[in-house]
DNA sequence: TTTAGCACTCGCAATTAAAGAGTGCTAACA
DNA sequence: TGTTAGCACTCTTTAATTGCGAGTGCTAAA
């Protein structure tokens, strides 16, 4: 519906401004190489582009700015594939080249590229445990009244919890029930835990001593509590450079959000493997209403493990960003794999 | 060698400006109730004040404003106790209140209320792991080739690593390892530990097949690495609320300190048991050049774990921030006693 | 259909003016 | 001799005024 015309035009405006940050005039973009056209010409297709919505005046004799409606375009239609410098790829390379060993640190690695190459905000949500499947329980006595108790998951996450021994239970005692738990439950789903250790197991710790029953309460308590992913935010600095955060209000709420986790990890949790753009009020969270957020996922095989994202002025490098996703989210993918591709279900 | 007089007014002038974070004229203090005197002999006991190096004027016909010297002045020689008011009182013993069992849980709970109480950041920098002994080491297979590490301090710290198994190592082996290093090495200091590895159990393993030697190299690297102590912050977005920090420069450059955290936890860590207060550019780091940081400790029994602080403006509530930092300080070493009292070195 | 030209709009930066807060100094007072 | 009233002076802050320039919309000509 947009003559060919009208596509370059809008194009050219937004990439002029994703650059400037500055209303684009139609002189300047009839001094673009690419474009043939006068400043009327210009003109005239640019009343019409605001009149379709895709551009906006930020006060009646000014250049034009991207409306929302113009970004959701030029990401769905308009923006060229982003080729990353060689400077940019081998700054990633590099990145991933020391051996790694931990989740944390290819997590921490991976934040710390992404904010580094964009200036934005990068936030990696780590996976859900309950997603993973039990390796191993253990619980390690600290003194006579307390312990701390130790959950392995098949990926090697490690979750820990300290609770309190009622005192009437014996180190023996407690020791005998780990194993059965142990036994029981070895490579169930952290996901179905709870539930299984409320029927089947339950039923086979009520047959010894009471004892048993009262140390189980202690436990369970310890270990199953909601225990929400954990956010890694690299180059929070970052967005106080863009001029959108010249206002220290701005700057406030943001932050108070992130600060927060919940919200914002629930803005970010998503399904798809496929990278998505979720432009200003799209995000359906007043503080984001001037904010893009840019999310891909990381795997184990097939299961997703988390998201990675960034956050940004909607005046965003949208190409760009979307192809860093891409290659970060490969390559933490690709690391993880490599660690687990031999016997992870093998003991 | 300042009058009583003198005193009283610098005081009054201190006291005035952390309230307002405007500068000060002599007509504001000569009507405050208890100074009795006119404004033109304020004028002229400030011009002396000033001379003094206690005030500054922030143009030629200002009021005056606290210089470094001044506050330091005010903190060693001027300033009154604060007491609490009943509801601070309250919400600091209701946040105590619900059996805490995590370490973690109490520092980001004193974090937490620090802040919300002052409205400056707090930070907590967590323990060194080296001054807590070892309670057990665990190393749980994931598959063939990697395993997780974990190693249980009498503190109730759990710190793990994952780390890669050379193929040639059976898990059998690995097994029969770490028994040995169970064997020796529990209760040892963690920062003793790697001596103890080098010397004692070195030898002990080379009596057995190369691989154990092999096996110990990784274990090792894996475990004994720098892991520097951690930092728990609250209220980072409280700051943004100062008058101080309407400008952007400067949040920029304390947020990258905060972030980057090896300069910060160094500034924060010191080893007195007893509240230091440092003023602006006391602090030798030029970013903190208007900022304050008062510290204070928390300990288990005779060993110091951490310290616990606050952020604020040089322009701070240095008397109420104190009585705060002690009210805390003495309800985490409590917590942490309450726990380990009982038979912390029995098994 | 495109473009040149022109009147018009608006924001921005610089300039000026007025108001207000506070000082330093002087001289009078207790 | 210490204290205070009074006053001229300084400097900041705010608002109002102005001019400039970037950019538009519209009209008429190519």
């Amino acid at each position: 519906m947009l003559t060919e015309r009208q596509l370059l035009i809008l194009q050219v405006i937004i990439d002029d401004f994703i650059q400037s940050a500055q209303p684009v005039g139609s002189r300047t973009i009839s001094k673009k190489d690419n474009v043939s056209y006068s400043s009327a010409t210009i003109r005239n297709e640019m009343a019409d582009l605001e009149e379709l919505g895709f551009l906006e005046k930020t006060h009646s004799s000014s250049g034009r700015v991207p409306s929302e409606k113009g970004y959701r375009f030029y990401v769905d239609h308009l923006m060229s594939p982003f080729n990353l410098s060689g400077q940019e790829k081998t700054f990633v390379k590099q990145a991933f080249n020391h051996q790694m060993v931990e989740f944390e640190q290819v997590v921490q690695q991976s934040a710390r590229v992404l904010s580094e190459l964009t200036n934005y905000t990068s936030i990696i949500l780590g996976p859900e445990v309950y997603e993973t499947k039990l390796k191993q329980l253990q619980i390690i006595p600290l003194s006579q009244i307390s312990a701390v108790a130790i959950l392995v998951t098949d990926t090697g996450h490690v979750e820990h919890r300290s609770f309190t021994i009622p005192v009437e239970i014996k180190p023996a005692d407690l020791e005998k029930m780990v194993n059965i738990l142990n036994e029981r439950l070895n490579g169930v789903p952290i996901i179905y835990l709870h539930h299984k250790l409320n029927t089947e197991i339950a039923e086979l710790l009520k047959k010894h001593t009471s004892e048993f029953e009262k140390a189980y309460q202690y436990l369970r308590a310890a270990l199953f509590d909601e225990q929400p992913a954990k956010l890694y935010v690299g180059g929070k600095t970052n967005i106080l450079m863009q001029p959108e955060f010249r206002d220290i209000d701005k700057v406030r709420t943001l932050y108070s959000m992130i600060e927060e986790e919940t919200e914002i990890a629930h803005l970010l949790r998503h399904n798809s493997s496929d990278i998505k753009v979720s432009i200003g009020t799209e995000n359906e969270v007043n503080a984001m209403k001037d904010l893009s957020i840019i999310t891909g996922s990381y795997s184990i095989g097939d299961t997703q493990l988390g998201t990675i994202a960034l956050l940004g002025p909607t005046r965003m490098e949208y190409s760009k960003v979307i192809s860093l996703l891409n290659l970060l989210s490969d390559r933490m993918t690709e690391t993880f794999h490599s660690w687990y591709q031999k016997g992870s279900t093998g003991e």
